[in-house]
RNA sequence: GCGAGAGUGGCGGAACUGGCAGACGCGCGAGACUUAGGAUCUCGUGGGCAACCGUGGGGGUUCAAGUCCCCCCUCUCGCACCA
């Protein structure tokens, strides 16, 4: 008699019933504890996929939980709407990028609702919508106003495969984040956010996001990069031109003395000035042409070997007054600092490598404590920062120790107004424009007359036109389209032209988590009273591929956000969840490549043979590949529709939860996913079984049953326990299922038990009981079989209303308790105790029990360790 | 090179502040019920005949170490000439 449950029917009546019942919509409520749980919105690409399962299994799986635990729970859902992709599908296929996506977010709304995802989707937002990217607008033209957004023309990266500039974020490698061609610079005029402006805050607030895992705060600092120095000018020997001196940037000050050469960036336009009518000129220029032909990834790779020429310049250390040659050299980055270094060999080892090679001289001006360094015995530069190294050669700061001379030589600079205290950074401002066609049009005008004018807040949404050819070919698409480049300037009148490139789609993720808050709110980006309740976001789940992006940029735009005074909150997120990737095993045939698991032939016992090859008479034996992320290419993904479809949401969500904790890879695997839906089916069973009895009183009352009621008292607390404790601390989604695996094996074997007696009166309570709160701890994980079993107990919707259950301690504690006797610390016996047994009452039955007697007789007992309710040790 | 994390049965993974290593699941073995079982239920399952040995390797602290300390190895991820 199997009776199983049919997850179809079960699943789409409780997702009907939800929609109906309006069960996951809040509302603001002062008189609750508010809890915002938020996932990663996705992109809509069409069709849902395993890293999304998981992602909103363990955020649903929270946000039901902290509902049942009496938390308004704000859980929305949206899409980043805006893309190449949706671009990309226009020129292959001739459709429209918004029919495209409009597509695809039907489509996966779909999935997401077989998910049965507690998400309030009268919340639902997509950014392609004129209702949000006005506000995208919105915000650039505030930025504006506070020259937080500006345009300059510059080297930027672009990506010649989707023919657009990309921040320096988006370049991994010297590669497009997307599409993995190799970016180039190239000089141009673009619009930037002036994340730098909040560099310092964004660093120093990074202490205060206790509640996010070490390595992305590691990155994010990393990415950052604070560097404290000084500017220094270095006089030219002779000017040339207009030029006198070459500033350089320094976290060395302390150096100075040693500073033996000087070197300039390629692109350095001082360049051209120092050459100009010298011999080197030649050289000089054909070098620098030669390096800047390289591609950025090569160039700046830390082993490329250090090259340079003598620009045949000299300019003079401002401290010794020494003539010291200038190079040009292709390790020095234009970008940062000013452009040109002081090198100084002794202590840096490019320096010194470069020195080495053109042989240079090296002055040695930090000693060691042992003193032991010999200026012309050096074999690398000696780059000691701290106290130990002491300052020689250096005139009057001969003697101090490298910290002291830094603050010392920075405070001489300065007094002799050949210098300044200077911080640098490594991140740069973000620039936005992007020459593509599905995103926020840029809500800026040019006019002849009154030059680069925003366009009035009136007058917002500019919205994107909807008739464009796409050609994949050239500029940006808006610029060919007449009606919507030509227009009127707001200030004069007169005819003017529109800016024709789009905000970088990271600035609409960028603060979609604030309108969640208010998505309705037609006549303000943002309802502040309902973002003063709702955030911060008190955990936000997604992958760690956004560590540095979007996940700065949000941090940004909260701040800029805040400094409007639309919301109170420094940080948007308290707690961040990077989840681990869905990897699959792969296979690779030497002649085909990666294979899809269908074109393997032979068996994994007598070796896997390749299917293709077999077809065209050859054998080829195929290796199982490592595991790895689920993608395309490598022909290992898993469609999470067609589990869906076989084993039903609530197996795809406890199968993801359970296979491996969040934070870590999860290896996929089909004997996993039966698994899990063997247990749901097995707590199936077990209530239909439960649910026979519950209703009638057996028998009266006998010793055997009250002692088993006790125990599965004991066993239903100590399971409430275990999962609520599993669940708030650390997300430890698998090892409460385990414990609920626990629980149902423990309750079939009662059961089975009982059923063979009659049953005491106290008995089947507790087994009401013990049926009633599994139901209730499996709601979050599983929540329509859940829902199912909540109804075939009597009650009546929604299980996701239920208070969660509190363990009584009173009924966790056991009577008696096995404590493990060691000898030596090894374990050789175990004795039963009553629990509240006391330490001699315990050594003393543990003395006397035989099994031990082989270990302890005839020997000096030195020692006896008690560690209260755990074990005994005997030392002998 | 720097930074973060990880290394535990045949596999995925447990073990909170040092205290019974291997929970739970998969797989495997045996049995039960069955015309049959790839369903279900029950039992077993780290290695070794044993003494014993076992958490990447080697030292150490401790009555007691997967957990703490020192040295080393391997893997994954991130950053990478930032002056």
């Amino acid at each position: 008699m199997t009776r199983s449950y049919d997850h179809r029917a079960l699943e789409a009546k409780w997702q009907a019933r939800w929609e109906h019942d309006h069960t996951f919509h809040v509302r603001e409520n002062p008189a609750k504890p508010k809890f915002y749980c938020l996932e990663m919105f996705p992109y809509p690409s069409g069709r849902i996929h395993m890293g999304h399962v998981r992602n909103y299994a363990i955020g649903d799986v929270l946000a039901r939980y902290k509902r049942m635990r009496g938390f308004n729970v704000l859980h929305p859902m949206g899409w980043d709407a805006f893309g190449l992709p949706a671009e990309n599908a226009a020129i292959e296929r001739g459709v429209h990028p918004g029919g495209w996506t409009d597509e695809n977010i039907a489509y996966m709304r779909g999935q997401l609702r077989q998910m049965g995802l507690s998400y309030d989707w009268t919340r639902e937002l997509s950014t392609c919508s004129p209702d949000y990217y006005r506000w995208n607008q919105w915000f650039f033209i505030k930025m504006h106003e506070r020259g937080l957004a500006y345009r300059k023309r510059s080297a930027v990266n672009w990506c010649p495969s989707c023919e657009t500039v990309l921040a320096n974020e988006q370049v991994e490698d010297g590669h497009c984040w997307r599409c993995d061609a190799v970016v180039v610079q190239k000089e141009l005029e673009q619009w930037f956010f002036k994340i730098t402006q909040y560099a310092e805050e964004l660093l120093n607030a990074l202490d205060t996001l206790t509640g996010w895992p070490e390595r992305v705060r590691v990155m994010q600092r990393h990415w950052i990069n604070r560097s404290v120095g000084v500017e220094v000018d270095f006089p030219l020997a002779e000017p040339a031109g207009d030029v006198t001196a070459l500033r350089i940037f320094t976290t060395r000050q302390d150096t100075i003395f040693g500073a033996t050469f000087m070197s300039l960036a390629p692109e350095s336009p001082l360049v051209a000035a120092l050459i100009a009518g010298r011999p080197e000129a030649g050289t000089v220029r054909e070098f620098v042409q030669r390096v800047s032909r390289q591609e950025r990834a090569v160039r700046t790779a830390v082993d490329r070997e250090k090259e340079g020429v003598f620009t045949g310049a000299w300019a003079v250390n401002p401290f010794t007054n020494e003539r010291i040659p200038i190079w040009v050299a292709n390790f020095v980055l234009y970008e940062y600092g000013t452009g040109a270094i002081m090198a100084v060999p002794a202590h840096d080892q490019r320096d010194f490598e470069f020195a080495t090679k053109y042989g240079i001289p090296i002055r040695l001006v930090i000693q060691n404590p042992e003193a032991t360094l010999n200026e012309r015995a050096l074999e690398g530069a000696y780059e000691e920062q701290e106290a130990a190294g002491r300052l020689v050669s250096s005139g009057e700061f001969s003697g101090l120790a490298v910290p002291e001379a830094k603050e010392r030589i920075a405070d001489y600079a300065e007094s002799q107004g050949i210098g300044t205290r200077t911080v640098n950074y490594r991140l740069r401002d973000w620039g936005v424009s992007r020459q593509r066609y599905w995103g926020t049009p840029i809500p800026m005008i040019y006019c002849d007359g009154c030059g680069v004018v925003p366009v009035p807040e009136d007058q917002l949404p500019v919205m994107l036109p909807a008739d464009v050819p796409f050609t994949g070919k050239g500029a940006s698409p808006l610029a060919r389209i007449r009606e919507f480049v030509e227009t009127t300037c707001p200030v004069c009148g007169a005819g003017a032209r529109r800016e024709t490139d789009t905000m970088d789609t990271f600035v609409d993720s960028s603060w979609y988590f604030l309108r969640y808050c208010s998505p309705l709110e037609t006549t303000q980006a943002l309802e502040p009273a309902a973002v003063a309740y709702w955030m911060a976001v008190d955990q936000y789940i997604g992958g760690i591929e956004h560590a540095v992006l979007h996940l700065l940029y949000a941090r940004f735009f909260t701040k800029v956000i805040r400094d409007l005074g639309l919301t109170k909150v420094d940080e948007p997120f308290v707690n961040l969840l990077t989840q681990g990737m869905v990897c699959k095993e792969t296979y690779q045939c030497p002649r085909h490549g990666w294979l899809f698991p269908s074109e393997l032939a032979g068996s994994e016992k007598d070796g896997w043979r390749c299917a293709p090859c077999r077809d065209t008479g050859v054998d080829s034996a195929v290796e199982r590949g490592r595991v790895e992320k689920m993608s395309k290419s490598k022909k290992n993904i898993v469609d999470p529709e067609h589990l869906i479809a076989t084993y039903g949401a609530d197996t795809a969500r406890m199968f993801s939860l359970f296979a491996a904790p969040p934070q870590k890879d999860l290896e996929w695997s089909d004997a996993g996913v039966e698994g899990a839906s063997r247990f749901l089916q097995r707590v199936w069973r077990l209530m239909i079984e439960l649910t026979g009895h519950l209703g009638r009183a057996e028998g009266g009352t006998d010793e055997n049953g009250a002692a088993r009621a006790r125990e599965i008292r004991r066993l239903t607390h100590r399971t409430i326990q275990k999962v609520t404790d599993d669940v708030d601390r650390e997300f430890q989604f698998n090892t409460a299922i385990a414990a609920l695996m626990e629980f149902v094996n423990g309750l079939y074997k009662v059961t089975a038990e009982a059923s063979k007696g009659g049953r005491a009166a106290e008995e089947t309570d507790a087994l009401r009981e013990a049926a009633q709160m599994l139901v209730l701890l499996l709601a979050p994980f599983a929540p329509h079989i859940a829902e199912e079993l909540w109804e075939l107990l009597g009650h009546g919707p929604s299980v996701a209303d239920q208070p969660w259950p509190a363990a009584d301690p009173a009924l966790t504690a056991s009577e008696r308790l096995t404590i493990p006797i060691q000898v030596n610390g090894k374990l050789r016996s175990r004795i039963e105790v009553a629990a509240d047994a006391t330490e001699e009452q315990v050594i003393g039955q543990a003395q006397g029990d035989p099994k031990l007697q082989e270990w302890l007789g005839g020997k000096k007992l030195r020692k006896v360790i008690y560690v209260q309710k755990k074990l005994v040790n005997f030392v002998v």
